[in-house]
DNA sequence: GTAGGCGTCCCGCTGACCGGTACGGTGATC
DNA sequence: GATCACCGTACCGGTCAGCGGGACGCCTAC
């Protein structure tokens, strides 16, 4: 729960509200369901969600309600995620063709690190992230490295919280983490291994803006066994410098 | 202009006419420009934005209004995408590595086509369709392959009502598309010779649910010279073969 | 039969929303 | 440096869109 809830005194909220119950795994909602996760009265919360099937934010199927298309054209017009998204593209596939494994960009949100694009093979490790899912920065490389250069206050907010334990080998000392940070800025690079889910391993590179703040994330991640960390270093950063020179020179600055 | 305009008497009809007054192109729009599209008044543009902004559906800049990447995190659980896409990644990355070109996944939404995803490498032939985008169907490789595997009453939709010219090559004659839908259906593929844009080629096949309607389709698309789309027809077909089987096999129904 | 859960609809109250209007800042033009 | 055009922001009283308790009919389970 890493945002205020919206304010349900609003149409807006409300709808909002509503939109934001669905998880990356929910296919259909029904209106019951909706209602529990909400909170809202059961009246309106079916009104609500009647007018969003009309403005096309939602669809109603014989099972109830589930996020419509329009809304994913809407969601790939976010300007920022989006150019990010293009411009990234090519450096994602060759880094996909030279490892054949599984290749994510994420940029940072709050403690989350939230997935813009995944790209895989058949053959792909299975990995508990989703284009648009999120996962707590402390525990993945992508995280990391996207912990590692951001203002110091972020830093310190996220390690002063409590670092929540995903598997045996999440790092959940406050401590370790920050030293792991530091490695990651000397290096340019952070691993993670086993530590958001058994059995992956995965290293990152950022996007590096101007000022040394990190803009997003690409990272490489397989299964232990096959996949060597280390092996990739040279060809993450590459790729994750490509990108930094490239997305500097086009403007798209932030708030 | 798709579709019906969004009811203004509405908060939420408001609202959403707002977010859709971004386009693919638009980075970020001043409020000024805002209430030009959307027609709203000043005052109440004002304040609906700011609503949204405080909802996370739009970030504020110093320039203006930009969707946020809260929306970009919504618009990505929209299942019927979400999925499509997720299943999809293999296959497209499969036929990016045999050809080096372009790959697009589409669905088809009005007479429209709205790009799922869009994989290219730094040589990818420059196209004018975005992730997230529109294009009209009857100028598309992908979007008439589209057609051809839809409800009749929509392809009658399509062919009675004037089909726009964009390049010299464009096809505006309904007769003469209708011939090449037949033929797309005949063989499980559809070509694209610059009717969408000079310069650019494409052949694309349909991803087919049991009842031999399009779900969606792939593409290849590359320059004139260098890329001559019948080469590609039987890796083309293959990969949405494959793709249909896999994909009928998960259920994920439409309204 | 009955009980519980579901989606839908009704309808009178009320406060959220509306938007005309006004104000201060900023840049271009003369 | 005066004028003007255009911008973003703020105010505020009227009113109607939105609200939600409640009732209803339909299922499935027990």
């Amino acid at each position: 729960m890493p945002h205020e809830p919206a304010d349900l005194d609003t149409v807006l909220g409300k709808a909002v509200t509503i939109l934001r119950a669905f998880t990356v795994d929910d296919q259909v909602l029904s209106l019951a369901e909706l209602v529990r996760r909400t909170g809202l009265p059961k009246a309106t919360a079916h009104r609500v969600a009647g007018d969003l099937v009309t403005n096309r934010l939602l669809d109603r199927t014989n099972l109830g309600y589930r996020l419509s298309g329009g809304l994913f054209e809407l969601g790939m017009r976010a300007s920022v995620e989006r150019s990010l998204l293009e411009l990234a593209m090519p450096f994602l596939q060759d880094l996909y063709e030279r490892t054949h494994e599984t290749v994510h960009l994420g940029v940072r949100e709050g403690h989350d690190v939230v997935y813009v694009a995944k790209i895989g093979g058949h053959r792909q490790a299975k990995s508990p992230s989703r284009p648009g899912g999120r996962m707590p920065v402390h525990c993945t490389a992508i995280g990391k490295i996207l912990l590692a250069f951001s203002d110091p206050e972020v830093q310190q907010e996220v390690l002063s919280s409590p670092l929540q334990r995903r598997t045996p080998h999440t790092i959940v000392a406050p401590g370790l983490l920050e030293r792991q940070l530091g490695a990651a800025v000397e290096n340019g690079v952070a691993f993670e291994r086993e530590e958001s889910a058994p059995g992956l391993q995965c290293i990152a590179a950022p996007i590096l803006t101007d000022g040394d703040r990190a803009l997003a994330a690409i990272s490489v991640t397989g299964p232990v066994g096959r996949f060597r960390p280390e092996a990739y270093v040279t060809q993450v950063r590459a790729a994750a410098q490509g990108l930094s020179s490239l997305a500097s020179r086009r403007r798209s600055l932030s708030s």
